[in-house]
DNA sequence: ATCTGAGTTCAGTATGGACTAAACTGTCTG
DNA sequence: CAGACAGTTTAGTCCATACTGAACTCAGAT
């Protein structure tokens, strides 16, 4: 039927998100695994152990790639009434996260254009290169952020 | 007067710039210093020794920092009537550059994200947070993308 | 032809960080 | 209590790649 079997197919598709991630995100490849994964894993919520198999990674890195997606908000550990230990799903607002994220790093550009200037003020004419970029980052920072908006979700 | 001499401020904003663009944009250090020397320096055209002492690199570091730049086209080399070598200076629309570049990335994402859903055509709720994901990239890309129109010039 | 300076290429070093195995902690079960 | 399992920490390995020095190429000037 397939050249490649789905779960051949979904591994190196997993493979190509963690690559996306490692180049633009600077995210370390198993972290960006396992957020591929959990992206099409079925069932949706699975532990760290099962997880680690899937990808073929340990469960030390398991355990620093959690710590970080958790702590970025992109993936969150529910438990189970009458189970051990912790399943983990990607958040609901995952990549509405990473997008604000991305704008971020926007601003903080823009903190540092900011700086340059400063140090220039005295140089008008010096400060043109860093002004335009000022102006440039301020404003898309200004016309991105309403994009992102956090949705008003009520759901279960 | 300061407390630093204006060229030790202008050296360590340097710094930050370059430590920006390595972390978000996985350029090499010395690849962010010689585009953040370009944007403050004076003149604002230079030769890749004057950046090379300016910022402490190996004239081979200049080399392959300048390819990227220049073939990104963060930056343009610029010749002068009976100057041997050529001088280097930002380009007029560099941040433009990059923000477009940014916004490739978007794109990248997007076209993953719909190959994901390819695969999983069969097993429509599996799908789902892909389908999330590649409607608010996909939405985003479309969105953003105006805000970066070129600026009309019509040059070669 | 030779010299000089600009720029590239190459080989080698080293620095950082991703990853793992293994030891360890703590918690729940029987 | 013992035993098993989830998860963390640590110490160490390994690999990628940034960076440099030095040799080299090429062009123009004298």
């Amino acid at each position: 039927m397939d050249e490649q079997s789905k779960e051949e197919q979904l591994l190196a598709w997993v493979e190509r998100v963690a690559a996306f991630f490692a180049r633009n995100n600077g995210l370390p490849l198993i972290t960006g695994r396992v957020l591929g994964w959990l992206m099409v894993c079925d069932p949706p919520e699975q532990t760290a152990a099962q997880i680690a198999t899937a990808i073929g990674a340990s469960k030390a890195s398991l355990s620093t790639a959690v710590r970080v997606l958790e702590a970025s908000g992109f993936v969150r550990a529910v438990t189970r009434p009458a189970e051990r230990g912790v399943h983990l799903r990607v958040a609901d607002d995952v990549w509405e996260r990473v997008a604000r994220r991305k704008l971020e790093a926007l601003g903080d550009f823009s903190e540092i254009t900011a700086d340059g200037l400063e140090i220039l003020h005295d140089e008008p004419a010096r400060g043109d290169r860093v002004r335009d970029a000022h102006r440039l980052f301020s404003r898309l920072e200004q016309q991105i952020a309403p994009l992102l908006q956090h949705r008003d979700d009520d759901s279960p």
